[in-house]
DNA sequence: CGTGTACGTCATGTATACAAGAAAGCGAGA
DNA sequence: TCTCGCTTTCTTGTATACATGACGTACACG
């Protein structure tokens, strides 16, 4: 158990692990303890599905609202291009920094809360995701800068066709996960 | 503090308060005790925003997919029906579980999950929302047979239509909210 | 040999004790 | 009288002890 190796007691360990399972991060099996929550390719086409409801929706409202971007869009992608295209971790941060700045520029709390939610699960599927390869980092910072493009005319069908594009490496996902 | 009321110690309280604060019922303040959760008009501009979004994409993808609905839905329907109009915790529940019912005909689980998640700090506002007789429940249960009737078919046009009427008692319930 | 029951162990929930940190109240000094 | 600091108390996090319930195993009986 937990508690012998941490050398935590079992109170805090316990809030832990509830913390985490309702973080989506964890499983935890009535006397069978906790396992790290493994996604089924059904989940994973689901939570996508969802995310790309998300977005879409948040792109539209931009759009038909005439939002103006906060800026911390753009401070994103210039750090993105700074950063070392080795550093994963990195990259993966700012890439969901980005999406997140993106849906919270919809103006909508729940959104972000919705969409935040959707991350602790998607969290070691993007590590993975670019690990092999799937959506290069250069390929997501461009596909970033153009949706900046778009979002700032206002172009809801050209940011629309961006952010399926850039959510449609899930089905080479897919298959990658399942080997 | 709840322990002396209930009787009951700390450690439960404890994970309870946290369980409650965590589905939306409650907000806990550092140092201030717990406060049930409150709700702006923003809030609930947003919470129904996002519902409405949701129960589209449901709509959309039952009618897309040409998917069959489930026989919960009708039963649900009847269950309304054979419902004394004056039970009024009886009707918002059935109506939950109505619109419950209809995002999970969905086929997408994280969906559902999304559509509870919203649940929790909607349900008061249900309860005043039927007292101050906005979405008297013979038009709700009306709603629902039509919705019913156009999933049936297939008619995206129409649920959607249906769907917006449904959640277009929000402006009026905001008002009723402010006084 | 198979099945049922009983016992033991472990997981889980709960109570209580302890410690540390923070806020508020009170007193003293300027 | 105002301010600063000290003390006290309360909240909160953590540890540990206790009780209960479940599951597995072993033994006995049919």
């Amino acid at each position: 158990m937990a508690c012998e190796v941490t050398g935590v007691s079992r109170s805090p360990v316990r809030e832990a692990l509830n913390r985490l399972a309702a973080e989506g991060y964890l499983e935890l099996h009535r006397r069978r303890g906790a396992m790290v929550r493994r996604l089924s390719a059904t989940e994973l086409r689901d939570l996508y599905e969802v995310r790309l409801m998300v977005e879409t929706h948040a792109v539209r409202k931009i759009c038909r609202d005439r939002r103006t971007l906060p800026p911390e869009l753009l401070r994103l992608c210039e750090m993105h291009e700074a950063m070392p295209a080795e550093d994963l971790l990195g990259c993966v941060e700012i890439n969901r920094l980005f999406h997140q700045a993106l849906v919270a520029a919809a103006g909508n709390r729940v959104l972000v809360d919705v969409f935040d939610g959707l991350q602790a699960p998607l969290s070691r599927v993007a590590m993975v995701s670019l690990q092999q390869g799937f959506g290069k980092t250069e390929v997501i910072e461009d596909e970033h800068r153009e949706m900046i493009a778009a979002l700032s005319v206002h172009d809801e069908a050209r940011a629309l066709a961006v952010v399926e594009r850039h959510l449609a490496l899930m089905p080479r996902l897919q298959s990658a996960l399942s080997s």
